[in-house]
RNA sequence: UGGGGUGUGGCCAAGUGGUUAAGGCAGCGGGUUUUGAUCCCGCCAUUCGUAGGUUCGAAUCCUACCACCCCAGCCA
């Protein structure tokens, strides 16, 4: 195989390295559970984790949890399943709210240095004094009360006797910072509302600005790794540590983040499809979460050889779907069992059969003999795919045609014989007859036909339904939209009745499947023992539809 | 018109002054094939946003310009 694609934060790493300047990196994945993770979370995690990995180093599972108006405890346990499925584990799993005590500590310590100020402005008038992109904002009324006053208000905001929205804890920087996110930013904020984690034992939380930093330095943090969108607030995070007696200075670097093709990697907006019941759920095998994904079929692997075929920098970009879909079927490729399931069937009468069914053994993979085999039985009637017919063949059409010859695959060669045209006008049947002497492994016949189709024996072939998976949205750009259900996909989803093999329900659920010829499929977790769900992870290529 | 970023083939992406500008995906052509799949082979940027400049030599340095992205939450 190919080694690792470099890019530019394994480069600096590395040469951090060799230079002597660290000798150990540590790194977090730090997601706020208010949602499940999609994936643009993924490659983060890929990287985050994959980084301390390949450096012999340590990465956190930290939630960034300062804000319970979103946060639930569902979301924690989501995230945590996914982290692991997806193949990668923690050294230590942390919540920003535990270090809640020690930031309280450090908001005081600034507020007595003078760094930091109690503002009663409301919202509205911080809005109006924070000025514009282009003009200075003006300092606050109470931006110049003394350290005492400031932290008699801050602790009265702790002990909740201030109504939410009456003040907010800010740092004192400067109102006409070109940077808008160093005119004062918001260091706490008052939230009479219990916390997942902590409980009721606070009413103030703090701000991303303010925890994150000093969260990375707690757990000593030596790469700070996040998307683009953060870089300007790197001056408040760098401000914050040099303010704050920290046990470490972690370096904050920044990549663009994750924009695929035809999805919305939003959790606001994943979410409104979720409450919307566009989709079944946050793991709807249509949404690009990690646990759609999951119950989609792709599998951990297929994932993160898309991660490193994507690279990480810090250009604006947009993945082609291609690029995942090639990925996960690069990867199911060695790893699915192959199964023989007909979705759109036509009864196939071989004529000349007139014994018992026969048992043929087929492998479970070509190229895989320890994946084992099966067998499968062989009668007069048989299913077919419609589309493997063709009564007036177009151009280079190398299946199943009048006077024409294909091999069933794993079977014999059947010869066209007749058909029967149904009342709709439709083809019910095709007649064959099958040459004996060109059964798959001891065919001494010599003959060639140019076509392999797959079938299920009629009377021993079990009725499933297939989730047939289309993108779930109609434009590549759904996340430009403000309502991304104005442009949903009505096809996404197909439902429809497939004959498989008997064998299929032999493989546990978590099997992964091609089902020949038409594509990648897993077994849904919802399902029942007596009607099976097979999703369609992604198709096969197709270089005959193509052409079409 | 403020600040911060980014521009290398259809989509990603190496490359950081010196052979014919890596590689992946897609595409195209061919071979193998009892999956029109897989696999294998070959092709696919005289050119690096544009225009100048420095240099024996530039995608890499300088200047100007252009385009696009992010920032005015008590979200993260």
């Amino acid at each position: 195989m190919s080694e690792k694609p470099t890019n530019f934060i394994r480069t600096k790493i590395a040469d951090q390295i060799k230079q002597g300047q660290i000798s150990e990196i540590v790194t977090r994945f730090p997601p706020e559970p208010n949602g499940y993770l999609h994936v643009g979370h993924a490659k983060s995690i890929c990287l985050n984790f994959g980084l301390a990995e390949e450096f012999g180093g340590r990465c956190n599972l930290r939630f960034d949890d300062t804000n319970p108006e979103k946060e639930s405890q569902e979301y924690i346990d989501a995230i945590e399943n996914d982290v692991r499925w997806l193949g990668f584990e923690w050294s230590n799993l942390c919540h920003t709210a535990d270090y809640f005590e020690q930031l309280f500590d450090w908001a005081l310590h600034l507020i007595r240095n003078g760094d930091a100020y109690v503002d009663e402005q409301s919202a509205e008038a911080m809005r109006l004094n924070r000025g514009t992109l282009t003009e200075p904002g003006v300092d606050s009324p109470y931006r110049d009360r003394s350290p005492e006053e400031n932290e008699a208000l801050f602790c009265k905001m702790r002990d909740g006797e201030l109504p939410e929205g009456a003040a907010v804890l800010r740092a004192k920087i400067s109102m006409s910072a070109p940077n808008v996110n160093l005119r004062d930013p918001a260091l706490y904020r008052i939230r009479h509302i219990a916390h997942p984690r902590a409980g009721d034992q606070w009413c103030i939380y703090p701000t991303y600005d303010y925890a994150h930093g000093q969260s990375d330095a707690i757990e000593g943090i030596t790469h700070s790794l996040c998307t683009l969108e953060f870089e300007d607030h790197r001056p408040l995070y760098e401000w914050l540590l040099k303010k704050l007696p920290v046990p470490s200075r972690p370096k904050q670097t920044e990549f663009s983040r994750l924009e695929l093709e035809g999805t919305v990697t939003s959790k606001r907006k994943l979410n409104a499809l979720v409450q919307a019941g566009h989709v079944s759920g946050w793991d709807d095998p249509r949404m690009p979460t990690i646990a759609g994904m999951r119950r989609r079929g792709y599998s951990p692997e297929g994932i993160r050889l898309f991660c490193e075929r994507i690279g990480v920098t810090r250009k604006p970009n947009t993945i082609e779907l291609q690029i995942l879909e090639g990925s996960v079927r690069d990867d199911l490729e060695g790893r699915a069992h192959k199964a023989m399931v007909v979705l759109d069937p036509l009864k196939l009468v071989v004529t000349n059969w007139d014994q018992a069914p026969l048992e043929l053994t087929v492998p479970w993979h070509p190229k895989r003999p320890e994946f084992g085999s099966r067998t499968m039985s062989f009668g007069r009637e048989l299913y077919i795919d419609r589309s493997d017919f063709a009564l007036d063949p177009p151009e280079g059409f190398f299946r199943l045609i009048p006077g024409g010859s294909v091999r069933l695959k794993y079977g014999f060669i059947v010869d066209f014989d007749d058909v029967v045209i149904g009342d709709d006008g439709q083809v019910s049947e095709v007649h064959v007859r099958y040459d004996p002497a060109t059964r798959s492994g001891e065919d001494q016949s010599g003959r060639k036909v140019k076509g392999t189709i797959h079938w299920v024996h009629a009377e021993s072939a079990c009725a499933v339904d297939v989730h047939l998976y289309d993108r779930l949205f109609t434009v590549a750009d759904p996340g430009s939209y403000d309502d991304p259900a104005s442009v949903i996909n009505p096809e996404s989803l197909i439902v429809g009745q497939a004959w498989a093999e008997p064998s299929l329900h032999t493989r546990m659920p978590e099997a992964f499947f091609q089902f020949e010829r038409v594509g990648f499929f897993k077994q849904d977790p919802a399902c029942e023992a007596d009607r099976m769900i097979y999703n369609r992870s992604v198709t096969l290529k197709d270089a005959w539809a193509k052409k079409q």
